[in-house]
DNA sequence: CGCCGGACGGAAAACATTTTCCTGGCTTTC
DNA sequence: GAAAGCCAGGAAAATGTTTTCCGTCCGGCG
């Protein structure tokens, strides 16, 4: 079997090799409605594993007006919060058949509407946006303009961790985790605060910056706004916010972090400054990493299920009957305390 | 402009409302070897632009008998090893304006064929293999057998780290590597030595101990064959490995891990022991995982330049002149001494 | 015994592009 | 001034499937 090498076979060949017509081999090979009688079967069957026959996919894309490919959009396949829910949506895609394909953004919003229009001209089943919104409003309109065209088009379209566009979304808490983080953290003493709050613009961030703030608000605590540092959501991102906030000084006795990531970097920042975590400042961040869990002091963090996450996308994407409206499907957040952050001295 | 939305614009229609050819419009619109005169290329493109005209990918994979997309084959996604390189692979592929497809294996051997497969249904461009090699002969005859049919259908292939294959190979050096650091940790003192040594059928894995064992012979040390533990090449897998090697009792000082998530499996199930590393034993890793560079104590390892390393996989796979012989590209390792290692007591 | 319906097979149209080949007009060159 | 290219443009073939539509055969039923 799988004797032939030369070049590429047609079902052409398949037909008649099998001595039938075209519309049958077809029909056999591809599991259509049609049945198929058991003796042809059989020799078309037989003939295209003699031949080695592999159906050319761009053909079957043009006739059928639809790909076996689904999209997936992130801004960094090397962060770790993408490559995890990566790793769910591809897990779930190839439960289903299907393959992906991978557009990485930069964190340029614009570069997602080209992605899109790519996997559009592909005729993508369908789309999973992973990166998270920017509070661009022209950005976003353009990219809710060209969701509709992809679904006008048969394709369906989900994303994580943003509301606001005209698709099904995995909503992880980050308001409330936040929330949560911040009562927890002032139970356990703590009464003033510094934020490593990421960019200014990314909605995830502020998000997380604003239930941080409301718990703090509601607890009669009034954040400092001058110990908010905004700056890059990486490792050193958040390792030269946190110098520049020891630059200008702070009474905090805890660190908030939007990210694990910048949590890393600020702690990296103290340990530089000879400050020590959590005795001399309390370090937490968000997300739960899971390469980061063994960093020493363990992070206090609040848990995303991020391989969930892109498995429950990609779910809603391609098994989920579409809906008139968009749906919304929670993931919690969940604080998990460690030994990064400790009472106030 | 881009007023349209009616379901999608054909070439036939924009030649229409051109009032030019099929033919003219698609040289316009490709870009091809023939010119198109001022007026009417100017027409076309308005009437493009006009229509919101995109177009079919699939149908021109057909008939270009090549697609736009490019492969790349990892075990785990979520792995920060092949988070890395497929971060290289996918900026390169972009930089091409080709689009990536990823493909994860979950380290089954046979998924690797089948993914290609699937790849040379697509007419891919070309394949990025970024996942190890196993020992088991058969499968990689027959991976061997199918690489052989996607160069013959005009695709190209490229593989990082594992030798053997018909195809052009980014070769990092794990045997020099890990040989390197043996000598280094003898400078330092060492003479008994455990290996966690992963899974025993993965080359990557084999080459980093025959490397280290190498060296250590040179040396006049006979490895402790008892003190050589194999395990799942993951964080868990070092863990228990650990946990195995400290139940069977050794009297290594210096414990060296096959990779750097093993690594610090290893560091935590030593913790958990109650050892202190370095002072009760040594640890290196290999690889140099940016994201496990804040780990406490910081880890001694061999550093790849795995970023690199998919780009360059990208590059020989897209932009070199395919070769009568396949070639081979080495990447260099650097050993990194940091905390995790010191003299032994 | 004839009719009808269902099931199965095949011819051909459709899918959206690229590319080959042809044609008519233009320039260039003796 | 005529022959010999050259070049832009268009008609049509080709790419490999799916799917519609039609024909035929067979069995069952009246």
């Amino acid at each position: 079997m799988e004797s032939q090498s030369s070049g590429n076979v047609t079902l052409e060949q398949v037909a008649q090799h099998a001595g039938v017509s075209l519309a049958t081999a077809s029909r056999v090979l591809n599991g259509s409605t049609r049945q198929v009688g058991e003796k042809l079967r059989k020799k078309v069957m037989a003939s295209a594993g003699e031949l080695g026959y592999l159906p050319n996919a761009s053909a079957q894309a043009l006739a059928r007006n639809s790909s076996s490919l689904v999209g997936l959009i992130v801004h960094d396949i090397a962060d770790p919060y993408f490559s995890s829910i990566a790793s769910g949506v591809t897990g779930r895609a190839e439960e289903e058949g299907l393959v992906v394909v991978l557009g990485t953004t930069g964190r340029t919003p614009q570069r997602e509407t080209e992605i899109l229009a790519t996997l559009r001209a592909h005729r993508a089943k369908a789309v999973v946006l992973a990166g998270t919104r920017t509070v661009d409003e022209v950005g976003n309109r353009n990219l809710a303009a060209e969701i509709e065209r992809f679904t006008a088009q048969g394709g369906r379209v989900a994303c994580v961790s943003q509301g606001g566009l005209p698709a099904d979304t995995v909503v992880p808490a980050n308001r409330e985790g936040a929330a949560d983080l911040a009562r927890r953290l002032i139970t356990m003493g703590h009464r003033r605060f510094a934020v490593l709050a990421g960019p200014p613009d990314l909605r995830t961030a502020r998000d997380r910056l604003d239930g941080f703030h409301g718990a703090l608000s509601e607890a009669g605590i009034e954040p400092a706004y001058h110990d908010v540092v905004h700056g890059a959501f990486t490792r050193d991102g958040g390792y030269a916010s946190t110098q520049r906030l020891l630059a200008a000084g702070t009474d905090a006795t805890c660190l908030f972090a939007v990210n694990d990531v910048m949590a890393t970097g600020a702690i990296a920042a103290l340990r530089d400054a000879g400050l020590r975590v959590p005795e001399d400042l309390s370090v937490a961040g968000f997300d739960d990493i899971p390469t980061l869990r063994d960093l020493i002091p363990s992070l206090t963090t609040v848990r995303l299920p991020l391989e969930w996450m892109g498995q429950e996308a990609a779910r809603l994407a391609l098994t989920e009957a579409p809906a008139a409206q968009p749906r919304r499907v929670p993931a919690g957040a969940e604080v998990v305390l460690r030994d990064s952050t400790a009472p106030p001295a």
